[in-house]
DNA sequence: ATGGTAGAAACTCTA
């Protein structure tokens, strides 16, 4: 089973990216990040022709999850259940034997802002849902825009990060607080090549100049990390026109 | 110290 994410920053202008990548990579599940669309204008229909059910809980403008799957998802939850947020930023449903988790975590702004805080106490009750979670589903995968590089290794200049959002030491520490539940990132299961990041800010030519960070995170329970085979980010979306500023990552699970 | 780009929507906010 593949499973994929991807942050797609607007799914009205990158769906026939998306159709396109679904067409080349045939993941069973993709989750994808920041639609940014109500879910009366979500496209169900062409994704429905692709081969693909959808779950979508969206709003106009910000923010809005989806997972996409081959075979039909239930179970669906569409926030965390007891923390009161009007942000659409997660999304759960099981396909099979697999329970998925899609989030997006929020950007956090900058450290000390209103926004940091949020992102803070999210993070906080996001990893209290999940140990609720794991007890019912073992098999459990949580994947999205993670807003967290966890590591100096995925960042291009770690000198010049420390500190600054996204690589804060609070938010690292949420991160690793969300590992200590047992999960294991993916991608870190597998040799990678160095400088691998899966997002580049639009601005400055980061792209041309690989100043990114990986922020975008398959973590996977420790009773499915043992199937997981392969781990990988495909960057070839982001050299393409009008592109995402973040790339697809995606895992081979033997389930 | 600031601004650079992109998306949505509305002349600004978020990332």
């Amino acid at each position: 089973m593949r499973l994929a994410t991807w942050n797609v920053n607007s799914l009205k202008v990158r769906l026939p990216q998306v159709l396109d990548w679904l067409k080349l990579h045939q993941p069973d599940i993709l989750c994808l990040q920041e639609t940014k669309l109500e879910d009366a204008n979500f496209s169900a229909g062409e994704l429905a022709a692709a081969g693909y059910h959808a779950l979508h809980s969206g709003q106009k403008t910000y923010n809005g999850v989806a997972i996409l799957s081959r075979a039909k998802a239930g179970d669906a939850i569409l926030a965390v259940p007891g923390f009161e947020d009007s942000q659409k930023r997660v999304l759960a449903a099981s396909i099979g034997k697999l329970r998925v988790v899609c989030l997006y975590v929020p950007n956090g702004q900058s450290v000390g802002s209103d926004k940091y805080r949020y992102k803070l106490e999210w993070l906080a009750a996001v990893t209290a849902w999940l140990k609720r979670e794991l007890t019912s589903f073992p098999q459990l995968a949580v994947v999205g825009d993670y807003n967290i590089a966890p590591e100096e290794r995925d960042v291009h200049d770690p000198k010049a990060w420390e500190g600054q959002v996204l690589f804060s030491a609070p938010e690292r520490k949420a991160f690793q607080d969300l590992l200590a539940l047992g999960f294991k990132d993916s991608f870190r299961l597998f040799e990678q090549p160095a400088n691998s990041f899966t997002w580049w800010d639009y601005r400055m030519n980061a792209f041309r100049r690989k100043m990114g960070l990986r922020i975008d995170h398959i973590l996977v329970s420790a009773s499915l990390a043992p199937a997981c085979r392969v781990c990988s980010i495909d960057v070839e979306p982001r050299r393409v026109e009008r592109p995402s500023d973040h790339a697809p990552v995606w895992a081979d699970l033997d389930i």
